[in-house]
DNA sequence: ACAAATAACGAAATCGGTTTCACGGCTAAT
DNA sequence: ATTAGCCGTGAAACCGATTTCGTTATTTGT
C-alpha cells in the first residue's frame, strides 16, 4: 500500500541555523522563548525563520518531547448520543480553545463498552496527551485511563460523588431551580416535574433544583408530582397523562428537557387543556425544537459552547500541571410562550 | 510552562530486537509485513513483540515516513452549522472507518472565511495527511489546499460543476424525486415545494428532484409553486402562507427539510386546513424533529452515517493513490402521518 | 588582580521508527 | 569451475526537533 504525501516544501531548524549563522540549539532556544540568548541573535533567528516560512514539524517535536499536542475527545458510540445536537456544539467549543493553544482534538467515536478496544489506542498507545470524555456512563474505562496517569476531563458531573477526576458541567441544579422558581413567580400553585434518567447526573441535578425551589419558597414537596420519565417524547407524554389524571389541578410542569416539554404539551392538549393558560410548561436546553415548536417553549438555556471551552481550558491546566478549578456554568431562562 | 506526560512504560524496536536476537531493521520488516524475512525469525519477532506488549510510536513513524496518520475534518465555524445534528452523525461515520484503518480524525472547527488562519495550520504545517471538508461554501480555501497537493474530500457536492475534488453526497435529486412522486402517487394533484438555499447543492438538487418528478409523471411544471425559502421555520411558514393565498387548491407540499415541513404545517393549520387530509406534507432528513413532531412527519431519510463512512473510505483511497469513486448515497422515504 | 561564578552558545546525543547500502552465503548460468 | 545474481540480514544514516554537556568569554567577589 503506497501512500502519497503532500508536496509542500518545508524548512527545518538546520536551514534556519545556517541562514542565521547560528547552531540548531540556538534556533531551538529562540523559537521556544528561552531568554538566555543574545538579543541580536534572537532577531536574526526570527528573521531567518520568517524568511524561510518556517513551520514546526509536530512529529519531530512529539518524538523529542514525548508530548503529541493531541487530546482525544471520546464519545460513546451509541446511535442516540450522536444525533444529539448538543455534542456538535461542545466539540466546537473545545476546538476553538485548542486551536488557539496549539493543541488539536482527536475525535474518537467508539463504543465504551469494551474496555480493551478503545483504551488500547490512546493510553497504551501514548498517542495523546490527554482525553476529554463526553456522554459518560461507563466509569470503568475512564477510571482505568485516569489511573494510568493520563490527564482526563469529563463533561458532565460524574455520578460517583467522590471521583477525583476533574469535570465541567452546566449548573443543572441552578437551572432546575430557575425553571421551577419562574413557574412559582408566574403564579403556579401546583408544579409537577418530568425527570430525565436519574442515573445521569443531569437528570438527578435538575430534579434537585426543582426540590430546592420548593424549599426556598417554603412550599411543601409532593413526591407524587415527580414523574420519572427518560428524556423521550413518549415517556413524557405518558407520564403527563398519568399526572393529569391523578392531579387535575396541576398548573405548571417543569420538564427536564425540551423534547419532554413537547411531550407534556401534547398530553395536555389531548386532555383539552391549554398551554400556558391552564398549565404552564418549562423545558430545558433551548434546543432548536424549543424555538421552532408552536407555541414557543419557555426553557432553560445552557452555554454549550462555553462548556466545551471550559473543558478545553481544564485540560490545558492539567497539561501544564496546574490544578484545574471545577467549572460549573450558569444557566439562563428563555421566556417564550409556554410559560 | 511545564507539561506532564503519561507514565505508561512503552517498549521499542530496540528491545524487541534484543529479545528476539535480531536487528532493528528486521523487526521493522516483520512488523510491516515485509515478506523477505525467514519464517523462523518472523515468528520470534512477533513473539517478542507480543511478550513486550509493543505499541508503535506514531510520532516516530510520522517523522520517519512523513505521514502522520491524521486527517483533518474541517467544519466551518458558524453558529448555525454547529447546532445541526447532521454533523455529529457524519463525524461518527468518519470516525468509525478511520479507527478501523489506523487513522485518526483531527477535528478543526474554524472560520473558513479567513484563508490564512485555518490553512496555515494543516497545509503549510503538514500536520495531516489529508482533509475532509464539511459545510462548504468557501471554495477558495478548499481549492487552495487541494492545489497545494493535499488529498481533499468534500461532503456534499461542490457547487462548481467542473471541480475535480472528489466528494461524497446524498442523492438529493433522487430524494426530491422520491418525495414528490410519493405525493403524486398518494393522489395529490397540485404539489408545491419549499426550497432550501439554492446556492447550496443540497437545496438545488432537491428542487431538481421535484422538477424531475413532474417530468417523469408527464405533469406540467408550474414555476409559481416553487417557493424559495432558506431552510428555516420562519421562512417556510411565510412562504407557505403566500402559496396558500395564491393557490388555495394546493394539496401537497414537499419541503426540502423537516424544519420547513413543520413551518409549512404551522401555516396550513393557521389557515384552518388539515394535514394530511387537506394538504399532505413531506419533509427531508428524518430528523429527530420529524419523529417527535405531532403529527409525525413523512420525510426522506438519508444515510448520514454512511455518508461519513463513504467520505472516510474516499480519503483512504486517495491516501493510497487510488482514484476514488464518487459516491452518491440513495435515500429512503419514511412514511409517518403528514403524507 | 585573581579565583569563582555566570552567561552565551555549539557539538553531539537522543527520541523511535524507516530505509539504504553492503556483505556473506547460495543458487543458477556459462 | 568461475562468474553473475539473488536472499536474508545487520550496521548505520536519517527524519527534525530537544536537551545535555562542555567550552569560551565575561562578570562578580574579595
Amino acid at each position: 500500500m503506497t501512500l502519497t504525501s503532500p508536496s509542500t516544501a518545508r524548512s527545518t531548524y538546520a536551514e534556519i541555523a545556517e541562514s542565521a549563522g547560528v547552531s540548531k540549539a540556538t534556533v531551538s532556544r529562540v523559537l521556544n522563548g528561552d531568554d538566555r540568548v543574545h538579543p541580536d541573535r534572537i532577531a536574526s533567528v526570527i528573521e531567518a525563520a520568517e524568511k524561510l516560512g518556517y513551520r514546526p514539524n509536530r512529529a519531530a517535536r512529539a518524538l523529542s518531547t514525548g508530548r503529541t499536542g493531541l487530546v482525544a475527545v471520546v464519545i460513546d458510540d451509541e446511535p442516540t448520543a450522536l444525533s444529539d445536537p448538543f455534542w456538535g456544539v461542545v466539540l466546537a467549543g473545545i476546538s476553538r480553545v485548542f486551536l488557539a493553544n496549539d493543541l488539536h482534538s482527536l475525535l474518537m467515536v467508539t463504543p465504551l463498552g469494551s474496555p480493551e478496544g478503545a483504551i488500547a489506542h490512546y493510553l497504551e498507545g501514548g498517542e495523546v496527551d490527554g482525553a476529554i470524555f463526553l456522554q459518560v456512563h461507563k466509569d470503568e474505562v475512564i477510571n482505568k485511563v485516569h489511573a494510568d496517569g493520563l490527564p482526563v476531563v469529563l463533561i458532565g458531573r460524574p455520578i460517583d460523588e467522590n471521583s477525583e477526576i476533574p469535570f465541567v458541567d452546566t449548573d443543572n441544579i441552578g437551572g432546575g431551580l430557575q425553571a421551577t422558581k419562574y413557574l412559582f413567580d408566574r403564579g403556579c400553585s401546583k408544579v409537577a416535574t418530568l425527570t430525565g434518567d436519574l442515573d445521569a447526573s443531569a437528570g438527578a441535578d435538575r430534579l434537585s433544583g426543582y426540590k430546592k425551589a420548593h424549599e426556598d419558597a417554603g412550599r411543601e414537596l409532593d413526591l407524587d408530582l415527580i414523574a420519572r420519565a427518560n428524556w423521550t417524547f413518549e415517556s413524557a407524554k405518558i407520564m403527563t397523562l398519568r399526572l393529569l389524571a391523578k392531579h387535575p389541578d396541576i398548573d405548571g410542569i417543569f420538564a427536564a428537557n425540551d423534547i419532554m416539554a413537547i411531550g407534556a404539551i401534547a398530553a395536555i392538549q389531548e386532555r383539552g387543556r391549554r398551554v400556558p393558560d391552564d398549565i404552564a410548561v418549562v423545558g430545558f436546553d433551548d434546543s432548536l425544537l424549543s424555538q421552532t415548536h408552536r407555541p414557543g417553549i419557555t426553557t432553560v438555556r445552557q452555554d454549550i459552547i462555553g462548556l466545551g471551552a471550559a473543558a478545553a481550558e481544564t485540560m490545558i491546566a492539567l497539561l501544564q500541571s496546574r490544578t484545574p478549578e471545577i467549572e460549573v456554568l450558569s444557566t439562563e431562562i428563555m421566556i417564550r410562550e409556554t410559560a
